[in-house]
DNA sequence: CAATCTTTGTGCACGCGTTCACAAAGACAT
DNA sequence: ATGTCTTTGTGAACGCGTGCACAAAGATTG
């Protein structure tokens, strides 16, 4: 799943928890493809499952919306496909920048599911005046001088930046300027914004992160129990098992364990960039 | 079953809360940062701010890791940045396989991200014969035939899916018969797995939704109030405002607001393939 | 019209995650 | 060696999200 939120200090706009939110898309999902089955009704039961969520944990979320079930029977489907559809806000256009065309801007020129949203790409921008011209997704990149232009005249106020980590927070800061107040981000880097400008992070690296914590665990926990594990400080949580903070000690990586793939003390020396860490998408392969 | 701490389904490892295992990438992408510039130290203030979180919460995160902090100067960065690349696993080597070499397939191909935090793309794999041989991010595409083969030569546990919605669950079962016990699903569909194998969901057209959401509530606020809204819903949570759920009606949607972009009761009737709803990055563009 | 059956909507309790606030620990100065 | 100052580590309180379990509501049948 995605990271993200940045400012929204309280949820709780008018009712509908952050989390519910979050699984309207979802139900939506799910709704859409009944829809297509022209299946009429659904039960809580059956569209929970669909969306892979527990069954009250639906309904509860649709309470919030309002109550457009009927008892013994279910869910209208189109109705609240139009319902949940209304509710995020997806019964209108939005015009969308995406910043930055490298694979990934590409990518998400070319994904269907935003069209299919009411997500409408009004531009493809990308610094490189070698791209500017290029015709990607049906449409014609343009470079990052019209940028505003282009905010202002479509009267766009959602942004994808998905440059490089460098260029994201200059970009993210004339996206702001111009006027856009929602940004997803790919970049892997902390936006900084102004209070009412929501920013969304979508970080391929950090799940894949979370994926290998639990790899690890599940490899340690069949092999065997606890047996000889290297100091894996993660036995008790009062004291520190592994090795007393010796303050000042550097290179402390590569003596324990396996061959340090890269990414302990060792991720400098890579990259040419200073503060580049982790990269980016970076260009068109052709 | 009741083994004592044998199966563990639910997160709770063996006392990292979950929530903390998502930030430590974000953590030690900071802490890399730092030590590309070799800062010798870092405070618990200085380094929430760089990784866009609360002072004390990343203080109680690093706290379940051990104490691995100096009081009255900070943490030691290099250290730091090894403790937490190995609590996460990445100071050894995850190979992992890319299966859909679309736009979306060749981006994370050529993400940097990857390798600098010890993850090796083992292979690319792609159903459509024509990708067969050609060469993305430096890597030949194989076919999907020789997937099995691939994931058992290389001890791949790792499986990236980022093929269209329609084929994501085929691929996963193949993935998770052929040992894969983690994997990420950019497709949008819910995938259902096996106990013990985990999955983690990455979703374009979800996190533009929470957006537009966030930004259709913006607009309403600052506009006006509650003026003239059309039946919103959101008002009161007990009761339905709206309109009673008259059972068996169908076309509701399209005789109410505006012109619903194409979310609502109008999906289908685009995609040839019934139940394909939010498409996916498809092909090569080139 | 009454009885039964299905499914919603929600009150309640529980657990996780967040945040506050402070004592303990160590660095540093005198 | 003693005192001061900085920053960690964490106990405790609070709030959100989740899941259970059930009463209410409506369909449906006889």
């Amino acid at each position: 799943m995605a990271t993200g939120r940045t400012h929204r200090p309280a949820n709780r706009s008018r009712g509908i928890p952050e989390a519910t939110v979050a699984r309207l898309p979802l139900y939506l999902r799910a709704l859409t493809a009944l829809s297509e089955r022209s299946v009429p009704t659904v039960s809580s039961e059956e569209l929970a499952t669909a969306a892979g969520v527990n069954s009250a944990k639906l309904r509860k979320d649709f309470s919030y919306l309002g109550s457009y079930g009927t008892r013994g029977v279910g869910y209208d489907v189109e109705y609240l496909v139009y319902q949940i559809s209304r509710e995020l806000g997806l019964t209108q256009d939005w015009p969308v920048v995406i910043v930055g065309i490298g694979n990934l801007g590409a990518a998400l020129a070319n994904y269907g599911g935003f069209a299919s949203r009411g997500f409408r790409v009004a531009s493809l921008i990308d610094a490189d005046p070698e791209m500017a011209g290029k015709v990607v997704a049906g449409i014609e990149v343009q470079h990052s001088d019209g940028l505003e232009q282009v905010i202002e005249d479509n009267d766009v106020s959602i942004g994808v930046i998905a440059t490089p980590a460098a260029s994201a927070q200059p970009v993210c800061d004339r996206l702001v300027a111009a006027g856009i107040t929602s940004i997803l981000n790919f970049a892997p880097t902390v936006l900084s914004v102004p209070d009412g400008v929501d920013v969304r992070k979508v970080d391929l690296s950090i799940e894949l992160q979370i994926l290998a914590f639990h790899e690890q665990r599940k490899a340690g926990e069949l092999s065997d129990e606890d047996a000889e594990e290297l100091p894996q400080g993660a036995g008790e949580v009062t004291a520190s098992p592994v090795a007393p903070p010796a303050a000042s000690v550097t290179k402390r990586g590569s003596g324990s364990g396996k061959s340090p793939a890269g990414a302990s003390g060792g991720t400098s020396g890579r990259n040419g960039e200073p503060g580049s860490d982790g990269d980016v998408p970076a260009v068109m392969p052709a």
